[in-house]
DNA sequence: TATTTTAGATACCGATCGGTATCTTTGTGC
DNA sequence: GCACAAAGATACCGATCGGTATCTAAAATA
């Protein structure tokens, strides 16, 4: 009946959960066991602190991410497409979020950009991630002639990024999908714009 | 030697800035009386508990904010240099922050949303009133023939504002300003294309 | 089946949390 | 100068924090 690898997985999945929706400082790990069913016991057998488990759920959160969006990118063809798949996946952070507490990349960056510097580091690196992934797809499709040629490619990931996140931000307060839809308009516009004509 | 109202305002002050240098829970009410110098009782005879004193400081926060954000809007004449003085005024927040732990609203936005129903009821309110005034320019500036008529008063100012949210976030990330010169270079672009040619 | 390892539960640690009751000090009106 | 009120300091409360040491029970090895 027993099995650490479960454990270990249920924990983060919980952890994770809980950090995403009630900050990481701010949950305790009476939260995590009582969300859990496992005891103190159980979670300093698998985390050596407080510190290590916060790393590893945001991993473990990023990776849920980057996985779902992934499958939506690779059911695309052409490059046009797969930028407005992101656009969408974002947009599902709103409207049913896979994970509970929105985007866990944005609320990482505010809580942890001047206190937690492990944190932060790995939330630096997932938006490094997040932005050549953006990138890659500009360059595909300027090779196979779906993009124009001479457009800056860090311009449009990180005006696509930071609207969408910005947009999550303000649909959280008003508790609707108002403004993300403005800025999906707005970014389908944008990649319109740079898409060849054929 | 005692002058309440100015230590009201020194407990205000110190206790926003710990609220949006380090989070608002994660914030004691220690860290509060060390930065002061005042006591807990102070502190407890000017505000009647923790979520009161967030609340305030919030407030204090956001005025602090809008009043420096009024006066550089102000001494810009056409709707246009409005709009550019409002983007210029938050790349301030990255370079170098009137207020340290950057943009007040993204912070409380982010913790405050899924928890403290205070705090997410107020930070709404004070997004409302940014987006409002953004929509205020756009009115006057087609009410004067500086701006193109039929322009969505709405999409341009939801634009705005997550853009640069979004840019903050990354910025923070980064440690640069480099995102937010993106951002701002792509909505000097978006500004331009609603201005009437003069 | 007996032994050993490992997963997880229990009980406890000192420190800190938000909050309150009480006491001392300062300023004010007479 | 004296009484009174207001401001702020001190001392304490129970609850909870992250973390650890120890114990029990289940699985793996033999």
């Amino acid at each position: 009946m027993r099995n650490p690898d479960e454990t270990r997985g249920a924990i983060l999945h919980h952890a994770g959960s809980l950090f995403n929706l009630q900050g990481y400082k701010a949950t305790s790990i009476r939260n995590i066991t009582e969300a859990t069913g496992y005891t103190k016991g159980a979670i300093y057998r698998h985390f050596k602190n407080k510190e290590k488990l916060e790393e590893q759920s945001l991993v473990y959160l990023m990776g849920i991410m980057f996985e779902k969006l992934r499958i939506q990118i690779k059911e695309k063809k052409t490059a046009g497409d797969k930028l407005k798949a992101i656009v969408y996946f974002f947009e599902s952070y709103v409207t049913k979020s896979p994970i509970k507490g929105g985007c866990p990349l944005l609320n990482v960056a505010i809580e942890a950009d001047d206190n937690s510097p492990h944190l932060r580091k790995k939330a630096h690196t997932i938006l490094q991630v997040l932005k050549e992934s953006i990138i890659t797809i500009l360059s595909n499709g300027i090779k196979f002639g779906q993009l124009k040629k001479d457009l800056d490619k860090e311009y449009y990931a990180t005006v696509i990024i930071a609207s969408l996140e910005g947009a999550i931000m303000m649909s959280k307060l008003s508790k609707t999908n108002h403004d993300i839809r403005i800025v999906i308009a707005h970014l389908e516009k944008l990649i319109a714009e740079i898409e060849t004509e054929s």
